[in-house]
RNA sequence: GGAGUGGUAGUUCAGUUGGUUAGAACGCUUCCCUGUCACGGAAGAGGUCGCGGGUUCGAGUCCCGUCCACUCCGCCA
């Protein structure tokens, strides 16, 4: 070894030892006669000194002199207790310094393309970061969070080890599948014209395991899905923590998720988890109510529904247009919200029409009375109505959606969100955990009307089961499917599965899949659950966002070691790449000229 | 595929109603300095103002096009 101790590690206790350390020149400061260097690696930074008084020779002065930022250097020397009125406090190894005796170069660096100080300069662009991915490592901050991932990952590992669950790794070559993203494909060799497909998550494979006996499962599992990325969605490749229990309704499923969300939560930060335990909503609710189905529930300002005032009588046509037509009047008042100046309600306004509203009315409740743009169409009875039932006062603001029930929704639920934003109520102290319950199975096509398709997940169990599916109206049914909403993220995913092939035809029918594709689809699973499947669910957690929240990060891409780009690039190794024309024959691709 | 914001020194940014030689901080180079810790001091190098075209006596600044980045929408069973 090239050290002795690391440069986190020296303390008073090490005083006098003889002692050898490796690392990076972090800074230099050269007095002329005594040259201090911090030299850091991944546990700290401790200071080097050379000095002719204190066992440094002519010829290592000489050397030091050379050094420069993030050159790699072995040192060896005393342990020396620092004067006391040269103590740093912010170092852990702040009490002592190294008088060097022996200075080794291991190699140097050349200036580097930014700096790595947190504190010096906003960071650099991130394409540039991303390209010295390498150094962008070095700096505290990705450090820190690369630990930390180590640390959540091993407390999940061992979570879920208590309780039975052992680690299974499924295939990454698997098959595509006819629902959901964008599959990546893999040209097989072998098979001309067939394809692999990396695994959008492992959902058929863990299905499978429990058929094969292997009743409670987990992975940190590997998911490609090649859709355009958000700051919340890493294009390409992401993990999910993903788990699955045999014999288990949704009670136990959530049993054993809420724990360890809570352990995490108390053990890699300090928010104050908002309700313990998590609330239950219904999506329905959650959408009423909050404008989403992953709400973030750290402020409270609901959505009101005031379609029943609008019926009766209103002059807006907006509002009286949208209830004849089926849909609905929702109000939200935002408490404090007059504050919001004119480009302000603007901005809310174009992120309303972004969810398809076609424009947002408010009511502003100013010092010396409501006013609005729509006072005129309403009336003062119709208004003043609407800012009792709200529950207005002076110094908020009433925002309006009308239009279809879903469309109310989205759009104040966007303007919601930004409300929250904007008025300081999404405090990084806080972290809101809340199931969202009872999704529908069905809903109605939005590229066929009249047919019914799966609102989410094929695979989930219809509540009550066969009966329903041959009683209820599809669009009435239920799945036993839930999904956890964090601090406005989706942050985990689930359902009790359909393990019953009778059921699963029965279910597929009704969204309008023959047998005949049913089979040809999903036939290795639907044809396993002929073979005594269990009854069986569980959920996957999203990793990557679960980590960006413990961590308070912004940036999917910050949690990841080697991130892809905005764009699905890997720009420091230049993937995606040309391949040799012999790799593209073997495996029967032929390149359209360009 | 669409929208918004941005692109000026190695980095982060400023740059007025269009007007001399495009600035600052940090970094870098050389020198000075024996207690600094974001050390300090002196001097210096470093720019195709993303790219192309246009308007103008004159464009970093105005106009058109284009490329790139980020964020959002679409998309994400």
């Amino acid at each position: 070894m090239l050290r002795s101790h690391t440069c986190g590690q020296l303390r008073k206790s090490e005083i006098g030892q003889t002692v050898e350390l490796s690392g990076w020149v972090y800074r230099r400061r050269d007095h002329g006669g005594v040259i201090f260097i911090d030299l850091r690696d991944r546990y700290g930074v401790t200071q080097i000194k050379f000095d002719v008084n204190h066992g440094s020779s002519e010829e290592i002065m000489k050397n030091a002199d050379q050094l420069r930022s993030e050159w790699v250097i072995n040192v060896k020397g005393k342990v020396a207790a620092r004067p006391e009125e040269m103590i740093n406090a912010k170092l852990g190894t702040g009490e002592i310094e190294i008088e060097a005796a022996e200075l080794k170069i291991l190699n140097k660096s050349k200036a580097l393309p930014f700096e790595l100080e947190e504190e010096k300069e906003s960071q650099a662009n991130e394409q540039l970061r991303l390209k010295y991915r390498f150094l962008d490592l070095r700096r505290e901050k990705l450090q820190t969070i690369m630990k930390k991932r180590d640390e959540v990952i091993v407390a999940i590992r061992e979570y879920f080890h208590e309780r039975n669950f052992i680690d299974i790794q499924t295939p990454i070559l698997a098959n595509s599948s006819p629902e959901g993203a964008r599959d990546y494909l893999v040209p097989s060799r072998l098979y001309p014209g067939k394809f692999y497909a990396l695994p959008q998550a492992p959902q058929q494979f863990k299905q499978l395991l429990m058929v094969g006996g292997f009743d409670r499962y987990f992975q940190v599992a590997p998911c490609f899905r090649d859709e355009d990325p958000r700051a919340d969605r890493h294009p390409g490749d992401f993990y999910q923590i993903d788990f699955e229990m045999s014999f288990a309704s949704q009670e136990d499923v959530w049993a054993v998720t809420e724990p360890l969300m809570i352990q995490l939560t108390e053990k890699f930060t300090d928010k104050k988890i908002v309700a313990k335990p998590f609330p239950r909503i219904t999506f329905q609710d959650a959408l009423a109510k909050y404008g989403s189905d992953k709400p973030d529930l750290r402020f409270e300002m609901p959505i009101k529904p005031i379609t029943a005032l609008i019926k009766s009588d209103c002059g807006f046509s907006v509002f009286a247009s949208a209830v004849k037509d089926g849909g609905v009047v929702h109000a939200l008042k935002v408490d404090g919200g007059n504050v919001f100046t004119r480009s302000i309600i603007d901005e809310l306004t174009e992120l309303a029409k972004t969810k398809d509203a076609k424009g947002l009315a408010y009511i502003q409740m100013r010092p010396e009375g409501p006013a609005s743009p729509i006072n005129k169409f309403l009336g003062d009875e119709l208004m003043n109505k609407i800012i009792n039932e709200v529950g207005a006062k002076t110094g908020d603001i009433i925002f309006f959606g009308a239009d279809k029930f879903r469309t109310v929704c989205a759009a104040l639920g966007a303007v919601r969100s930004k409300c929250g934003e904007l008025l300081g109520l999404k405090d990084p102290k806080k972290i809101s955990f809340a199931w969202i319950i009872d999704f529908p199975m069905y809903s109605m096509s939005e590229i066929e009307p009249g047919k019914v398709d799966f609102e989410h997940n094929p695979f989930s169990m219809p509540s009550g089961g066969l009966e329903a599916l041959e009683k209820e109206q599809p669009l009435n049914i239920k799945a036993n499917q839930y999904d956890m909403a964090c601090n406005g993220y989706e942050i985990l995913s689930g359902a009790i599965r359909n393990h019953d092939p009778k059921i699963m035809y029965k279910a597929f029918a009704i969204a309008g899949y023959t047998k005949e594709e049913v089979d040809r689809k999903f036939g290795a699973m639907i044809s396993a659950f002929e073979f005594g499947a269990p009854p069986h669910g569980g959920a996957a957690i999203g990793f990557d966002r679960l980590l960006m929240i413990l961590t308070d990060c912004d940036s999917i891409r910050d949690i990841y070691a080697f991130p892809k780009d905005g764009a699905g690039r890997d720009v420091m190794m230049d993937s995606p790449s040309e391949v040799s024309p012999r790799q593209l024959k073997e495996l029967h691709i032929k390149m359209e000229e360009k």
